[in-house]
DNA sequence: TATCGATGTTACCGACCGGTAACATACCTT
DNA sequence: AAGGTATGTTACCGGTCGGTAACATCGATA
């Protein structure tokens, strides 16, 4: 019934989502049995309103009743496009994870040979969208503590990605020359994760999250070989 | 069925459940309407299986069914010790906080008058329960992940919880005598909740929850007066 | 032995869940 | 105007959910 009021998490950043034409040619091959290649106007509301669901009030507690309702469509219409709720999680969490590199790379881009201010940059663009107050965290890690371990494919998905923000941090850490590089990237990560876990119960910036650019600065300062703190 | 094989959260530091005689004295009043005051083998039973569970696979994972039979009773007698499902995740989320409490000052204690030491004995603490296969980071925030914004009841407990740790963090930072105090104590709180955030996905201790520790000693050191780091 | 409280058992309720069938409409294309 | 495609509508299914009623059983106590 009432309009979604969609404020994407990387809105902040201008990340753009999918909303490429989705032009009328069909490049797929009409006789796919699977859904997937469906393509159509209310599959991509029905789709984000699902995404903004899920984000605010969790996997668990948004049925497909209530998604293709808020979508201004019908369950019917929902099966039409998805195979199963299981599959637009699915989908959901991988569309989350696209959105997060694409912010990530976004965020880093600005500073390519300057492995000290991408880290930097990526810890003030996390500020940035905590500021929103559409901003729940992580989607991705709330995701993983609401499904039980026993869930697969979930979680499988998860873990690739945190390994990817962990895999990055330890790269970033070691091209700054850093000493003790893995140690260094793991305690970014913990100060990363630490602000998307406290911003679910601290509204705005007004939790600890403010606190993550100078504990950043200190730990690479203090990481870095003697003498040469400076490059900012 | 099934025995649960109840592995507690601080087992890892020995501090007691609520095993306390529950001596069959009745000091309530017999005509309390609510359940409350029920003392019972059962209600026991039911909730040490219901912490587990809600640990272990969320709170909107599991049924009062499930809770019932895996604590050898049945729904019936559930409903005999609690009111409501709703009642009995409030006590479990009171419960977590009064054992994460105890866990904390038993971490804590060893170390009266040296807040530096405490805040690092509290980082071991920590590390010890990670390395528990049943671990899985901080039971109430992760309900608070899974829990929308409007239960009001819920997410009000699990912030006046988090706004109590990062007090403590506060006053700990404030006595060893750092400058920036509470910067320092929210840095502490991030890299802190960033260990639990990071445990949900990675096994054991081989996340970057290790780094943990290192991390809090050099921020420490970056926000002590120059000349006096010494203290350990 | 009689009684009473605590517990187990069975059956049930209404609500909601994920998912489907059958049919009606509206629109776009040719 | 004709046909097809996308969408809406209604009704339904089996299962599970939180929650309750009625009755049976067991054990301690008096």
């Amino acid at each position: 019934m009432l309009p979604v009021g969609n404020i994407d998490i990387n809105r902040a950043l201008g990340v753009s989502s999918n909303k490429s034409g989705t032009s009328s040619g069909d490049e797929e091959s009409g006789l796919v049995a699977a859904i997937p290649g469906a393509k159509s106007r209310v599959r991509d509301r029905i789709f984000e309103t699902a995404c903004d669901l899920f984000y605010r009030h969790g996997i668990h507690g948004v049925g497909v009743d209530a998604i293709a309702a808020e979508a201004g469509s019908n369950k019917m219409s929902f099966y039409r496009s998805f195979v199963s709720k299981e599959a637009l999680v699915t989908e959901y969490l991988r569309e989350q994870e696209r959105e997060y590199w694409a912010w990530w790379d976004a965020a880093v881009a600005r500073f390519p040979d300057n492995p000290r201010r991408q880290v930097e940059a990526l810890f003030e663009a996390q500020l940035a969208i905590a500021m929103s107050n559409s901003c729940r965290g992580c989607a991705l890690g709330n995701a993983a503590a609401e499904i039980s371990d026993d869930e697969d494919e979930l979680s499988t998905l998860v873990r690739a990605y945190k390994e990817q923000v962990r895999k990055r941090l330890h790269a970033m850490a070691h091209a700054m020359g850093a000493r003790d590089a893995e140690s260094l990237g793991d305690a970014l990560m913990l100060l990363l994760d630490g602000g998307y876990f406290t911003r679910l119960i601290f509204p705005l910036a007004s939790g600890p999250i403010s606190a993550a650019l100078p504990a950043v600065r200190a730990l690479i300062d203090a990481h870095l070989p003697r003498g040469r703190q400076p490059n900012q």
